[in-house]
Parts: structure tokens; sequence; C-alpha cells
DNA sequence: ATCGCATTACTGTATGACAATAAATCTGAG
DNA sequence: CTCAGATTTATTGTCATACAGTAATGCGAT
């Protein structure tokens, strides 16, 4: 398996000028900021109509390789997190990944944030967590806003971490996860003040840098979520009906 | 930060009817498998001219939602994993993120990667390991080699563990640390051996069923690994040219 | 120089057309 | 009656052209 790379656009000109404009950005012939040349010009300069040329900017569009702050302005852009977090939140869900899974990873992924946030955090920044916290603890009860706050939450702490790479890979899964706090909040309704008491112990953690105790928190929160999936029998259903998604 | 959602494409026909397709799939109105009308047909039904439709399925294309079997079927799909890889380490590249933000995330899953596997792989599959394995030790001195079936290892080693959810997560950043490899083996002729060895150590654990060694070993895996990278003065250094992704 | 207005250039969308070819249909041999 | 091969048909990929709306540009007056 494996081997090839998929390199030759067999014909397609379309794919073929997306292409292009693709190695050129990859190549840095192009750099983010930098503004596309008309569309008329472009399609000249590759030899194809505008429909064409159109076609393959519209790829590359969604590809999140080139932006429109305006419709007059074209731009290269690098790729937003939010989008990348889009598709593969979507890719799970037409998937059908379970809570199983999502939690197996969850459970190593919000550990590392919380000790990376541990460990960077600064007196701000445990501020904000501390703010977001006041209005989770408002929130007692209230199934769709905790779920809101705790996604922002757990969002902060992983930006606090400063690793990008995690902030990539955690974010689409943990939407997905948390999502389930709805269908389990109502067969355990302990389920509010266990959530409270493990976010304050981590930021509790992270304000004496602490961070094995920040880790040790995290993963004691997904642990209880886990045991809330397991009572409400979730382990191996499917998480999230896909249409959710904005 | 965060809260809004950014839901209503303002005008843009292209977007709109992208968007319309895109929910009836989320909706499931639309089911994996099934064939898209033709664009005349479609390109009425949504009022909008074929060269609009088109933008607008390029688009739903380069998403991966639907997808061309033949130029004359257009069918609507489950994302492909390779897709999404592709796009996240095109994202991480031009992100420019360093080898230690790579190796934080990729120190905590492959050891899960590890354990998941030890406790499902099959007969069959851990003889699969073993013969590319055998692979591995055979490219000894050949780092391009090396890279390729280590890449596979893993890769491997992730599906035996059978989480769909992991094995979208750290295939892209897997590829970027790897591909490392190249830069550090200059400085560390002994890598080789190293790596040879914490792999037949996985293998081993996972024909034991000991789930905690084969997590002990790929940690041990990435932390030489990262030792490589400091030697080779990596740390902070950008993974990887973006123009060699395919 | 700065501001407001006219001009220009470019985008979004629409028509219409045509060659290439995959898919459907028909045809005739076994 | 079945199936390989030939033929027709339906669609796709691409092109050419056009036009309204509007962001960007330049110009003239302050």
């Amino acid at each position: 398996m494996s081997a090839a790379s998929k390199p030759v656009q067999p014909g397609f000109a379309y794919q073929q000028v997306a292409g292009e404009i693709e190695a050129q950005i990859l190549r840095g012939d192009l750099k983010p900021g930098d503004q596309l040349p008309g569309e008329e010009q472009m399609a000249v300069s590759f030899g194809v109509t505008r429909s064409t040329l159109r076609e393959g900017l519209r790829q590359l569009e969604s590809d999140g390789l080139v932006h429109r702050p305006s419709p007059r302005r074209m731009e290269v852009t690098v790729p937003q997190a939010d989008q990348l977090t889009t598709r593969a939140g979507r890719a799970m869900a037409l998937m059908k990944v379970t809570f199983r899974e999502l939690t197996q990873v969850t459970m190593v992924t919000e550990p590392l944030a919380a000790r990376l946030a541990a460990q960077h955090g600064t007196e701000d920044e445990i501020t904000a967590l501390q703010t977001l916290h006041g209005a989770l603890v408002a929130a007692e009860g209230n199934a769709t806003r905790t779920i809101q706050i705790d996604e922002e939450f757990h969002t902060l702490i992983a930006e606090i971490g400063r690793n990008r790479v995690l902030g990539l890979a955690r974010e689409p899964i943990a939407l997905l996860l948390f999502r389930g706090f709805e269908q389990i909040a109502p067969f355990a309704p302990n389920f509010y003040k266990r959530q409270i008491e493990a976010h304050s112990n981590v930021i509790a953690a992270m304000r004496d840098r602490d961070e094995d105790r920040a880790e040790k928190w995290a993963r004691k929160h997904i642990e209880d979520f886990w045991r809330g999936a397991q009572i409400a029998g979730l382990e191996d259903k499917i998480a999230l009906n896909p249409g959710a998604l904005s």
C-alpha cells in the first residue's frame, strides 16, 4: 500500500490551474498576503478561459490557500485553523466515529494541553481562564451553555499551551466529544459540579506552575466524562448528528 | 472570541449552491455512494447557470464531499483520510510549526497508538508489522527508504489500534515529524539501530499483549527521536519545506 | 494635500456552443 | 436467448462573449 503519490493531475484544466497556483504558493513564489492578479490576466497566462480558471480558484479557495477579503481582492493566505476544524469534524461525523474513539484520544490530548498551559501560562491568561470558569459556574444546570463554555475553556487552555499542532489536532475532536455532554447530563446530575471542580483544580495547578497536577486533573476530567458517557450508554454510540455542524 | 458561526453565505450563488448540497449531504438526504444528478438538471433546479453550479461543485469536490470515479459520474463520498492528511500537513507546513511542537504531540499519540494496537492486534496484523520491520532492517543506512518504511510502520500500528480519530489526528503530524529523520541521521549514525530496536520491542510487546510495554517502547522511540533532533539542533527549526508535499 | 464625485476595471453570473467520450442502446452472431 | 461489438445519445470539459453591479482609481474642487 501507499507507495504512489498522485501528483500528475490527469487532464482537467481546472485542476492543473489549481495545482500550478498551489505549487507556486507552497514553493513560496506566492507568499501569504500577496494579492493574486486579475482573473482575466491569469486566465490568459494559463491559457484557459475565465470560467475554467475560476473553477480552479474555487478549489483553492475551499482549500483555504486563497481568501477573499473583498470580492475584488483575492489573496494568498495560510489555511485557517477553523476551516480545518470544520472539515475534520465533518469527516469524523460522516465516518460515524464513536465516543470511545473520541475519548481515547482526548484522554491524551487534553492532559498534554493542560501540562503545556501550566508551563507557559501568563498571569493574564490564567485570569482569562478564571473568568471563563466563572461563567461556567454561573451556567450550572444549563447544558447547552455549559457545553459552549466548556469548549471555549478547553480551547483557551490549548492556546495557552502554545502548541499549534496540538491545537489543530485536538479542536475538532474535543468539539465532537464535549457535545455529548448534552446526552450525558440527564443521567448524571452531579456532572456539573464535577466538571467545575476539575476545571478549578486545573486552574489552581496552573497558578502553581505545577505541570503534573494540571495534567492529572485534566485526565481526571476526561475520565469523569467517560464515566458519564458509560452511564448514559454512549460508549459505542456515534457522536453527534452531522447536521449540527455550522 | 469564538462565539459566532459564519453560516450565512452572503450572496455568491456558487457558495449557496455548495452550501445547499453540503447541507443535503450532512442532513442525510444524500448518502455516500449516491450519484448526483446531471449538471444541467442541478443547475436548473438551483436556478443558476452551469458555470455557476460548476464552481460550487468544484468547491465540494475539494471539500472531499463529492468525488468523481469517472468524469461522467459524480457521487457523494465520505471525506478520505489522505485528503485531510494532505491538507492538514500543508497547513502545518505553511504555519511553520516547529519540531518541538510536533514532538510534543507525537509523544502522546504514538504511545497511545501502540497501546491500542497491543490491545487489538490480530496474529496476521502482527505478522504484517513484522514483515515491514524486516524491510526496515534491510534499509539500514538509507535515510529516504527508512523514513518511508517508518511512516508506514507507524501508520499500520495506528490502523491496528482501530481508532479512526487517532488515525486522522496523528497521520499528518507523524508525517511531518518523521521526515525530519533525514536531517538527523547524519548527526546520529547509531540512529538506525535505535529505531530498529524500539520497533522490535513494540512488536514483541504486542505479541505478548502487553499494552504497557508497547506504550513504553513507543514513548522511548519518540524520546529517542527527540534527542536526535536536539543533537541536530532542530528543536525550534521549522519542519519540512512545504514544497516536498505531494 | 484632502475630500467628493465620476470613470474604469473587474467580478459574478448568464447564454450559447462544440468536441470528446462514457454510458446507454441497438445489432447480429453464436 | 445471451453476449460481444457497433452505434447512438447524453453529458461533461472547455471556450467565447456579454452585461450588470460595484470596488478601486483618478480627477477636480476646496
